[in-house]
DNA sequence: CTTGACGGGTGTACAGCGTACACCTAGAGT
DNA sequence: ACTCTAGGTGTACGCTGTACACCCGTCAAG
């Protein structure tokens, strides 16, 4: 939709010349729009108007090129106010990924499946140990908070329980098996309706995912202050 | 390899006639042999002797194959010791799942790849919230630490900090990208080296796994103590 | 005993994927 | 003027999931 014959005028081919970073762009703007699934390298290319293997000149593989949409996206997570207190900073960091997995819903899946790291998600590790330390927390400490914070510092808690309170979305939910599932899952059950008494409006993975980021940062702080170590 | 030509002798094609569970059981065994990437449609009709169509009359889709895939392995999970502390009967469960995902590699991507609850995983996730609800929390709090379990109830945690400290496995370490690399991100070289200095045999997997377990479950602990709830 | 239904294995076909390889062409450097 | 090369093109291969038509053996009802 964007981004349209900038030159002369006429010719219905590529407008700009092409670059690593005009591929990464709209393979971002596609994928926002229709999904990871929809960035394939031929629809990728048609949305560029060139031909599947042009992109192949400025990306090595279709990995490559997902690992880079990461990176350009993690190359600007926002930096915490200099001077914050060390829990104010990691929660600004993490909170910071959060949204822009909100804003980019096929990050989440594409963070699972990368394995490359690159200088912009080492960076982003480097910074949250670095927090860790100045508030404290040894380098011991500091390396099993990290693991302990998972997939959180990319800004989401692994959603095992998702939609399963809120599961009745769209399909018809009818009752009967509804009544059937309850009897055979009771404490599901319990946990859906003491959910819908206290929040009818649903799950708050906002309010979730501080949740525990919370319980970890707390823990971290006691775990510090009673000089823990893992030998 | 196990299980072929049962009926009469001969006839080099399919031994037994066929069925959701063979053919469930052979995606497993597959998955185990060579990665659930192996396991196409085509691929595993070759490996019970039979044309690929022929699945379709046993699962309805590829989707529904590691669907089912992951309830047979989630199904026999083991149940704790009747009369179990709340938090042993957790660990228990929590620890039995990690059991079969380091027995099941595939297992973890499966997971985090599915959309489909079948009765298999809702029972694994009732029986975690029973065990908390008989341990004293309520509802809202079970909820909530459900959420903060995350994926650690189907026995991994996210392992946003993988095979940093380990990275060096087989490929050439090159020293000096190394020294390059700790210069740029001093937190993580420093993390590495107190990790190596402690640990010289590597990050234990199993260690991280059950330290942020434990913390979740004390701040539970805590959490139940203090009457905490959520509105 | 015949007949008709039907469960389950078969064969062909299609659209889509990532990408290897050979080719061509426009512009820059000598 | 001549070559070199970066970058876009075209064709082709092997792979994926699966829709659709087919066909055959078993078994129940007439």
């Amino acid at each position: 939709m964007t981004e349209q014959s900038r030159p002369p005028a006429g010719s219905r081919a590529a407008a700009s010349p092409l670059s690593r970073s005009r591929v990464v762009r709209a393979a971002i703007a596609l994928a926002d729009a229709e999904g990871l699934e929809a960035v394939s390298m031929r629809r990728l290319a048609a949305e560029l108007c060139v031909v599947p293997m042009a992109l192949y000149k400025h990306v090595a593989s279709k990995g490559d090129l997902v690992t880079a949409m990461i990176d350009a996206i993690v190359s600007d997570y926002p930096t915490p106010a200099e001077g914050s207190e060390w829990t104010a900073a990691i929660r600004a960091r993490v909170l910071g990924a959060r949204a822009a997995l909100l804003e980019h819903p096929w990050l989440r899946t594409a963070i699972e499946g990368a394995t490359e790291r690159t200088p912009a998600v080492l960076g982003h590790m480097n910074a949250l140990v670095g927090d860790l330390v100045a508030g404290g927390c040894s380098y011991d400490l500091a390396h099993h908070a990290m693991h302990a914070l998972g997939h959180r510092i990319w800004g989401f808690s692994p959603e095992a329980f998702a939609s399963s309170g809120a599961a009745a979305t769209s399909p018809a939910p009818d009752p009967q098996l509804l009544a059937q599932i309850a009897r055979a899952f009771p404490h599901i059950a319990g946990v859906a309706a003491e959910q819908q008494r206290r929040h009818p409006a649903g799950c708050d993975e906002r309010f979730e995912f501080e949740f525990t980021l919370d319980l970890l940062l707390e823990s971290f702080a006691r775990l510090r202050d009673s000089g823990w170590q893992s030998s």
